[in-house]
DNA sequence: GATTTTTTGGACTTGCCGGTCCAAAAAAGT
DNA sequence: ACTTTTTTGGACCGGCAAGTCCAAAAAATC
C-alpha cells in the first residue's frame, strides 16, 4: 500500500523513457494485432514478433505474463470503447443528439463487424477477478452517462418524468451488449439497431 | 447425401445400442461438467475422466475430435434453452403469460449464475462456421417465438397494430443476451430484468 | 569513466494437451 | 462355434506455448 518505492500501475518499480515506450509499443502492438487478427488462441510468441520484441521484455514490463499482459491490453480498448461515443455519449440533450449518438454507436461495431476486441480479451482472460473489473468499470460508466441523457432530458421535460431513468439505462446497456453479441455471431448490426431504436423509441413514449 | 449407408449425424456410421449410449455418457457428462465449472481450458482428458472413458472412445465417437465433441454438447445445451422456457415461450397470449415468461427467463439465469454454458462453449469452440450455426438457429428460433407471441397480442387488439413486431422481437433477443453477459460478468441479473421489463412496457404501450 | 541499474536477446526448460495407434475385449451377425 | 464388426483401454507421440535464466548491451547515476 504505502510503500516506500513509487510503484506503477504494472508493478514495475521505475521504467526509463525507453522502457516506457517499449511497454506502451508491446500494449498498443498487441491490441491492433488482437483486432484485426482471430485472436482466439493468440500467442506470446505472435505478439512479441508483431512488436519486434523479445521474450524478457515481454516479462520484464508485465511480470505476471499472459493475462497481465491482457488485461492492460483490454483497459486500453475498454478506454476505446467510450471514446468512440464521444463527444455524442456526453451530451444526450436532445432528440437529435441521441440519433447522432445511436449512429456512432451502430457505425463503429459495424465497422468493427465480427471482432469484438474487448469480448475477445475477456474470452481469453475468462472471469479473472481483474477482468470483471475492467468490464464492469466500463459498463458502469457507460450506464452513468445513459443515465445523465435520460435525466437531462427529463429534466428539460422532453421526457416524462415518471420513467425509471436507471433502469431503462441499464435495458439499454443491456440491448446494445446483446445486439454486439448478436452481431459477433450473425455479422448483422439488426439486432443492435433493433434494440437502440426500439428503447429510443420507448424514451419518446 | 445419398449415401447408400445411413449415416448418423455424428458421422459414425452404424452404432450399437451400447456405442449410442456410451456417446450420450459422453455428451451429456461434458455438458455437465462445462456447467458446473470454470469452463476456460477444459481439456479432453477432464471429459475422459468424468465420464470413465478412455481417449479412443472419444475420439471413436467423435472423429475429428475436440471441436466436434464440442458442438455436440453446444447443440445439447442449445436445446435446452428454449426447452427450458417452456410452456410459457410458446404461448405468449396475454399479459400474464408474457409475465410468466419473464419470470421463467429470469429465473433460470438466476439459478444459472455466472456460468453460461452456451456462452463458454462459443467461446472455445470460437468462430467456426459450426458454431455459428448453432447460435444462429437458436437465436432464430427463440426470436420467432417472441414475435408470433407479439402478433398473437396485436390481433387480439392487446398491442397496437403498428408496432413492428419482429423489430421489437429483435430487440428482445438483443436485451436478453446482453442481461445474460453482464449477469456473466457482474453476477447480478438487474440488467436482464431491467431489459425484458422495459421492453414488455414498451409492448404495453 | 566507473558503477549501478535498466533493458534486451534468445536459448532452454517444462508441462500440457490434442491426437494417433494397436491390440484386446465384447458384441453382433451367420 | 466362427467370423466380422464394434467398442474399449491406455501407452505413446509431437508440437506448442508459457515461463525461466543468464549474460550482454545500453542507459542512468555519481
Amino acid at each position: 500500500m504505502d510503500s516506500p518505492v513509487q510503484k506503477t500501475y504494472s508493478g514495475v518499480v521505475a521504467l526509463t523513457t525507453k522502457g516506457r515506450a517499449t511497454r506502451q509499443r508491446i500494449i498498443e502492438g498487441a491490441a491492433a494485432y488482437l483486432r484485426a487478427d482471430e485472436p482466439a488462441g493468440v500467442t506470446l510468441d505472435d505478439i512479441r514478433a508483431i512488436t519486434g520484441t523479445s521474450k524478457s521484455q515481454i516479462f520484464h514490463y508485465f511480470p505476471d505474463g499472459k493475462e497481465e499482459l491482457f488485461l492492460a491490453v483490454a483497459r486500453h480498448e475498454a478506454d476505446r470503447v467510450l471514446d468512440d461515443q464521444q463527444p455524442h455519449l456526453g451530451a444526450l440533450t436532445s432528440w437529435p443528439a441521441w440519433e447522432r449518438w445511436r449512429d456512432s454507436v451502430v457505425a463503429r461495431y459495424r465497422a468493427q463487424g465480427r471482432h469484438c476486441p474487448l469480448g475477445a480479451l475477456m474470452a481469453q482472460v475468462g472471469s479473472t477477478p481483474g477482468a470483471r473489473e475492467v468490464t464492469s468499470a466500463l459498463l458502469n460508466q457507460w450506464q452513468a452517462h445513459i443515465r445523465k441523457g435520460i435525466c437531462d432530458m427529463q429534466a428539460a421535460g422532453l421526457i416524462r418524468a415518471g420513467l425509471d431513468a436507471d433502469r431503462v439505462a441499464a435495458a439499454f446497456i443491456a440491448g446494445i451488449q446483446g445486439g454486439v453479441l448478436v452481431l459477433m455471431s450473425t455479422g448483422s448490426v439488426t439486432h443492435l439497431e433493433a434494440a437502440v431504436d426500439t428503447l429510443v423509441d420507448h424514451l419518446r413514449g
